[in-house]
DNA sequence: ACACTATTCCATGAAACATTGGAGGATGCG
DNA sequence: CGCATCCTCCAATGTTTCATGGAATAGTGT
């Protein structure tokens, strides 16, 4: 015990988690995961990967750890394997928001300008309470599906447009999507905003909602 | 904003901060930081690093953001970016031990076996004021001059053999060392009892000590 | 058994990384 | 100013990782 080769395995072994953190591909799928499971074919799209190259990535986050599987028929579904893996992946997302100008840039420049009003998770809890906003989930209805904050209405973001109509005129939207780095709630309360109606986001989105464990329905 | 080319560039800036943590070499860097400041050198010596080899890790953990530098006449002290930073790491390494089996045989292969008894802060904190344990810190004196638990002495575990008469012979001793990870209160404790004098280790160590903000005298 | 689907495994070339030794830059001291 | 110290930068090496396409595998339906 306490040997410098057995530190050196120790490190190196704590080193295959990070070195699966290591590739933006392999972040962006954590990141799909995060909101729920998934079959392979349908990651590879989403992350816009061919599919060997996603099993590949895939298969890294397996060794590490950090993803488990579940076999439906043909299909196999990942998912995160816990919770503490999500909270690890929003962590480094802060970090490296935080320390790191590069992300930070690209993190301002992909969110796009700060044009619009957000509220945070308690805010938003107390006016649904109050009843005096609504909330719309303006992620992909699958994502919906797999858990969602409790009173809010799915309307992903790519038929915000056309069903805009389902939405009382007179009554403040609040939008959430995945999290704090997720454009989906931005573009959603740019179109609202642009059709005249009163609308602001949630300040993160379901990752970091999951993570501090307020209720969800699934 | 959104379209695919800046989310693949947040991505990979996000992972630059994720590849920073894919080293075994750096981890072991950034846990000899998070117990403080230290020069290029003694960083190079105490982590079995070339100079030029640990200087270029360095440099990988200052461009992820990680870490930051003060220059002192000749010599230029690396410490950690924040204590997010420091968040970060005990994360992944809790992740890993969790999730990971190689992590976890790694770990309990490092540690030696599970001989010695532990307490957990809470147990410390309330034994303490009591006044019925005295606190060692078996850390480097330097690691203790850095920070350390108020109220705790300080004996290197290099020096707690020759030191033991310091120590009264009818209290008990709780040694606490860098983190849950980390050998040194394991082989104190063990030394300890060993010579009859009855000792217990702290569950983990200053890192988590200060990830949870509990008071420090430095 | 057969074809079919979804996924993993394998081989390959291209790109990125780690390590090492030596040159070069900044600081302090006599 | 000249020299010593400490560290960083540079170039060259061997190693690891990445993306991709084709073959192999596991399960499903006929």
């Amino acid at each position: 015990m306490g040997d410098p080769a057995n530190k050196a395995t120790l490190f190196d072994a704590l080193a295959r988690v990070g070195k699966a953190l290591g590739s933006g591909k392999r972040l962006e799928l954590l990141d799909l995961l995060a909101q729920g499971e998934r079959s392979v074919e349908h990651l590879a799209t989403a992350a816009g990967l061919g599919l060997t190259t996603c099993s590949a990535h895939l298969q890294a986050l397996r060794q590490a750890g950090l993803v488990a599987t579940r076999r439906d028929g043909t299909k196999i579904h990942y998912r995160l394997a816990g919770p503490d893996v999500a909270a690890l992946y929003a962590l480094l997302r802060d970090v490296a928001g935080a320390r790191n100008a590069e992300a930070a840039a690209a993190r301002d420049a992909y969110l796009g300008p700060a044009d619009t009003e957000a509220v945070d998770r308690d805010e938003l809890r107390r006016r649904l309470a109050a009843g005096d906003v609504i909330a719309v989930d303006v992620r992909p209805a699958e994502e919906y599906a797999a858990g969602h904050i409790p009173g809010a209405v799915s309307i992903p973001l790519d038929q915000l447009a056309e069903r805009i109509t389902e939405l009382p005129a007179d009554v403040e939207v609040v939008a959430y999507c995945r999290g704090a780095y997720c454009v989906l709630s931005h573009e959603a309360v740019r179109l609202l905003t642009d059709h005249g109606r009163p609308a602001v986001r949630l300040a993160d989105g379901m990752l970091e909602w999951r993570r501090d464990q307020l209720p969800i329905v699934a």
